[in-house]
DNA sequence: TAAAGGAATGTAAGCGCTTACACTTGATTC
DNA sequence: GAATCAAGTGTAAGCGCTTACATTCCTTTA
């Protein structure tokens, strides 16, 4: 029954001390090349690996961060998450990554775990949270970074874009082609801050306009392409029919296009969709979506880059507003006549 | 500069020993319950939160179970992982999940990652990596669960399905339709024995119906929408023209569909198109796809319960196979004239 | 009434690492 | 040749928990 090599054994079978051994694993330059090969040789000979949890609480530091994404569940957060873990990893840091399913609860609870885990930083979605939170965070002194949103009077450093005035650009758009009865599928609101940001841009719009924002139909669901389809089958039954229906997502956007096939409603002509996030679905759909366009990849990696700054010199608080573009594509069309 | 409390300061506030509060967050049935109250008052106002790497190291486990998964780009892995981390947390156990791009050297260096760190045991997915890893899992006592497959000669407990057999299926309805000429669009063979067990069937298939398995237009390439829309180009370039083209899973599927309405085909009664997985996209897409329905979520659940037992029990190796069954819908026609 | 037993709690030895500090060595300088 | 210094290495004290074992204090039972 062999027993899982340690540090010791390794020592012991190179004739060094623990310090020497330990040094070979995280400050080589400290050795001399003669010993270095001789530890080497040993740690290759026992299959050593080091204990995690033993490293972190000896250094009182774990080289790993934590983020908690709303969901997994599709592609929102997947390619912001994979480049924000990709330029972590070239930092040398790790990733764990949990999902709150949009539950503020359970978000709570994950930031603790993360925390007591040995997060050396963490990495959140938008800034609408309790204050404890904060509170705790900065008591612990773990450096915070959010993301996928951007507001200014937030203590946190933050990393993203202005929700509300990427929608108002969209609904420009929509409205100055002419449509007035728009529909509206938003994500919910409560505890969401990307999504009552893009809400409010609509309505800014419609103000804007001068067009009644208080009568907007707004349908709040979950983001899930099920759900969005729900939510464009009740729109349409409403009296003027919607001539356009704005998404809070691709997600939505996919389910209502979807849900307007069976109908036997044709997109655009009979009625327009738009998204938001330009994930890949969104231009291999049928018609493929005008929506914003999210620089996620940028956006993950000047996340990584902001918050190992944060923890490796305590820089002072960073907020990157990056921007985002709309692409126009043919499930939005001109009203005609 | 306030610390951050440590079971210490929780007993020293509590007036009892450590070992006291230890039970308390452990194991409760062993203590007054006029202690409890003290200490959990203690803990309360301290706001303490146990640290998870002295926790792993003093008891020897982690109550964590890691996961490696080829990608999260896309929805084929998330709802089973969805349901196969539910189930863990009701039994009181927390998951870790790591993606490996589908390459056998990043998932061996993740294995590796997982275990330092503690995993008291491990999901990965298929059978088919270098035994040295098992041998190493075998040595450091890691129970481990092989899912999305099904291997009768594998040493490792699995929970999946027959992919081969699973193809096979679909494959016979597809040549029974009439269809001649088939094309497939694989995912990487190499290192994915998924994708190889599925070619396999419609090989199988296409033997078993006396028609030429060898020549068989084969494009490989990776599990992403763009490339699926790609080699379905390529494919429909072949002379004579395929009547039906059979996609490895559903996001291929999708990338074909979207490509042929590009290309001014029309699925199909230019070209019939199947899918595999059943992921949610595959009934929103138009054409809605055939394919195969993989029971993910129930994948998920028995994965978590065949790992604990082992964990917990070290139960004999579990073996179990589920049924897949294929989902018929617009995509695929059968040829007519 | 004393012995026995069980429940509640305390004592203290690690778990496998990192790192401050001390020490040894050999080269360099005056 | 003594003093100085840097490079390489070793010693040992924790990091914050769990848990085997010891102890205390009741309640039971003969």
């Amino acid at each position: 029954m062999p027993q899982i090599p340690t540090l010791d054994d390794v020592a012991l079978a190179a004739g060094v001390s623990t310090a020497t051994v330990s040094r070979c694993l995280n400050e080589k330059q400290k050795v001399s090349p003669k010993t270095l090969g001789r530890v080497m040789e040993a740690i290759e000979n026992l299959g050593y690996t080091p204990n995690f949890n033993a490293r972190a609480m000896a250094a009182k530091r774990s080289s790993t961060i934590g983020a908690i994404i709303p969901t997994m569940e599709n592609a929102i957060f997947a390619r912001g998450l994979q480049a924000f873990q990709e330029s972590l990893y070239e930092l040398g840091y790790n990733l764990l990554v949990s999902s709150s399913a949009y539950q503020p609860k359970l978000e709570a609870e994950q930031i603790r775990e993360l925390v007591a885990r040995g997060a050396d930083g963490l990495l959140l979605i938008g800034y609408e949270r309790d204050q404890k939170i904060y509170d705790y965070l900065e008591r612990r002194r773990i450096p915070t970074v959010l993301a996928w949103a951007s507001s200014s009077n937030a203590a946190q450093a933050c990393v993203g874009f202005n929700n509300q005035s990427a929608m108002r650009s969209l609904a420009d758009i929509v409205i100055e082609m002419g449509h007035r009865q728009i529909g509206v599928i938003s994500g919910q609101i409560q505890g969401n801050d990307r999504a009552a940001g893009r809400l409010a841009g609509i309505k800014e719009s419609l103000r804007a306009h001068g067009l009644d924002a208080e009568n907007l139909n707004v349908i709040e669901t979950q983001y899930e392409i099920e759900r969005g389809g729900e939510a464009f089958e009740q729109l349409m039954k409403a009296q003027p029919r919607p001539t356009a229906v704005m998404c809070g997502n691709d997600v939505l956007a996919a389910g209502a296009i979807s849900k307007a096939r069976d109908l036997g409603l044709d997109v655009p002509n009979d009625v327009s969709i738009t998204g938001f996030d330009d994930i890949e679905l969104a231009s291999h759909v049928w018609p493929p979506l005008t929506t914003v366009h999210v620089p996620h990849r940028q956006m993950g990696r000047d996340a990584a880059q902001v918050l190992i700054d944060l923890v490796e010199t305590g820089s002072t608080k960073a907020h990157r507003e990056l921007n985002v573009s709309i692409v126009m594509r043919e499930s939005l069309q001109r009203i005609k006549g």
